[in-house]
DNA sequence: CTTGTTTGATATAACGATATACGTTGACCG
DNA sequence: CGGTCAACGTATATCGTTATATCAAACAAG
């Protein structure tokens, strides 16, 4: 047995004595009916327990009250915070959420974009990656409602929600700038995303403002990976003369950072000061507490969702393109402090525990 | 414009001047059909951009392709990383996920049990909460096809996944007495739930083991909640004769404790041994790296989806409950040590920085 | 040349809800 | 008392697939 036939509204209406339409209108409530077909539905809606068929109801209303979130990896904190704001927003409004990872592969980007449409969700937000943006613009253009976040597709029907990445890696380092940092190091994201780099220019602009030379040799590339942000850390610290400062581009390479210096023997703050991107929730449990740069993802989530329902429900012609910019703020804890003045290099050592590599359990 | 009108299968078959039935046969690949038809069908899809309507044809099979994960919280490690296994499993089967957080809210719940229903969803994923198994158990036994996580609902055909919660802890315990502690504290969850009441049974079967008195001071309850857990953790330390080390029973909580370890100058593992359930990221770079109770999360969504498929797409009588029991590990880290002889009572003194509360900016 | 069998194609009945077009009934007013 | 207009019901088309029953043609065997 494929599936166990359930209560129709056919057998509702006839429970109750009157015709299928009739059964609808009560029910789903337009048209008008007396008082006398309003009770009898009810009841016999109620005696049968009956329950709406909500695949045949979006067939008919060519609409699933769905609607899709194409994210990079549910397991960081950035997106988990900005699901849930999305799932907020979308709830109040009687909309369910589907969820998809893409794990920053195009390939499966795509799939999902595909599968989501045929599946006829009513719109979606993502964060499209450099190689799909002909794609999904293409979508939006088409009419599929659609709202990214930090990516802009060019499309004058897709509302972008983004954070002014251009002054996040700025405010860090006019932070450490005022702390008296002169060598601040970047632990840089993927060059491939969008995110990647502005981070960086970020940087630079930062540099540039504090009136500090760009140093290429203390730019190193983690990728946004765990496992690289830990070598490229390393590199860091084994400079000839390494930077007193580092910024690190988001939680998951400043979790490989933090280990990295742990297992070096470098102190934080005194040997070396650290401000992070993405403030999750060990940030500020961390001893010492981590100077991190917080956006508000919970918000964002909110708003994403509540600009895509906005173009889902209009009814009229397409509106402006909407583009709404958050502010990140620094969020200053203990992680950060005046460099020394004399040098410490007993941390220039060896390693004295090998790092931890995780050995997957399972395939 | 409630929605832009899209390629129908009729349209296909008219540009490839077959019947609508034939179009379709070629498309989902059943019946017989001849090569010239199979190619103009192909050919009129492509060049019309076909995509089939999914809700469509979810009516007609009466199945969706798609299942619900119902979990407390996205934001903790622990159901991120079993999502992530439901999730993988899932796109291989070419089922999509819909997820939803219930934040322990048995309202909440309901209203999403409901409402996944009403959806057509196939099957869902849960760990209902102890005042909604009955209804859970209705679903299920009424041919609702359900696997629940760490809760037996007592129905024949769901199947269960679940931890040994039952002597995960009592491991723990047995490491810490191995290293000499005879005062253990336990930082408690919530009793409300299964794996609440769980893990502090499994603490006490650890201690009877170990020949240890359960002593009703060194239990604090933290509810799961970061902030109760905060104060939880201060009542241990302050007690007269204060615990050598403590157990904590979730990651959220365990964030707390460091926090008011540090913040009241207590050194791990020197003054305070700890031991977490749950593995989450940090635990690893954390200075000590933190010894935890892992649960293979991951797994544990791939099996609960595999299942979960498995009773879905079975076509025969129900199957025999099936319940699946993984091991939890104790990972050894740098956070526990043997006590020390003599006393310390320096960190009994007040806060010198105050704990860090979050202030929340929007609504 | 008839009869049975195979093969390809078509027409059509679901699936379960919504919404519109169209009757019927009754109330109210002239 | 006949006519008009609400108010209320019903019958039915529709949404886009899938799958079955039917049909026609082609072909082989008797």
């Amino acid at each position: 047995m494929p599936k166990r036939k359930s209560i129709t509204l056919k057998e509702v209406a006839a429970e109750a004595g009157v015709s299928l339409g009739m059964a609808s209108r009560v029910l789903a409530g337009y048209g008008s009916f007396s008082e006398k077909s309003r009770v009898s539905v009810l009841a016999a809606a109620d005696k049968l327990s009956y329950r709406a068929n909500g695949v045949a109801r979006s067939l008919r209303l060519r609409r699933t009250n769905t609607i899709g979130v194409l994210i990079s990896q549910i397991s960081s904190y950035h997106w988990t915070t900005f699901v849930q704001g999305v799932e907020e927003s979308a709830k109040r409004a009687g909309y369910g959420v589907v969820l998809s990872n893409t794990g920053d592969d195009p390939v499966r980007e795509m799939d999902y974009l595909r599968d989501m449409r045929e599946r006829g969700i009513d719109g979606i937000i993502a964060s499209p990656l450099d190689r799909n943006l002909r794609a999904f613009r293409q979508a939006s253009d088409s009419g599929f409602p659609m709202v990214t976040v930090n990516v802009n597709i060019g499309s004058e029907r897709a509302a972008v929600v983004a954070t002014d990445e251009g002054r996040a890696g700025a405010d860090a380092v006019a932070h450490l700038d005022a702390l008296g940092h002169r060598r601040i190091g970047l632990v840089a994201g993927d060059m491939e995303l969008e995110s990647g780099r502005l981070r960086l220019e970020s940087y630079r602009v930062g540099l540039e403002e504090a009136g500090l030379e760009f140093d290429e040799d203390l730019v190193v590339h983690g990728n946004y990976r765990h496992d690289e942000a830990y070598e490229a850390a390393l590199r860091l610290i084994l400079l000839p003369q390494p930077p007193t400062a580092m910024l690190v581009c988001n939680e998951s390479m400043t979790g490989a950072v933090l280990q990295c210096l742990r297992d070096h023997g470098v102190s934080i703050p005194s040997d070396m000061s650290l401000v992070g991107f993405d403030d999750p929730d060990w940030a500020k449990f961390y001893a010492p507490a981590i100077t991190t740069l917080r956006e508000e993802r919970y918000y964002m989530g909110k708003l994403a969702c509540d600009a895509l329902l906005a173009e889902i429900e209009q009814n009229g012609p397409p509106q402006a393109t909407v583009l709404v910019t958050l502010r990140t703020r620094l969020v200053v804890r203990q992680s950060c402090a005046s460099p020394r003045a004399t040098k410490s290099l007993s941390w220039r050592l060896p390693a004295t525990t090998p790092p931890e590599h995780e050995v997957p359990t399972f395939s």
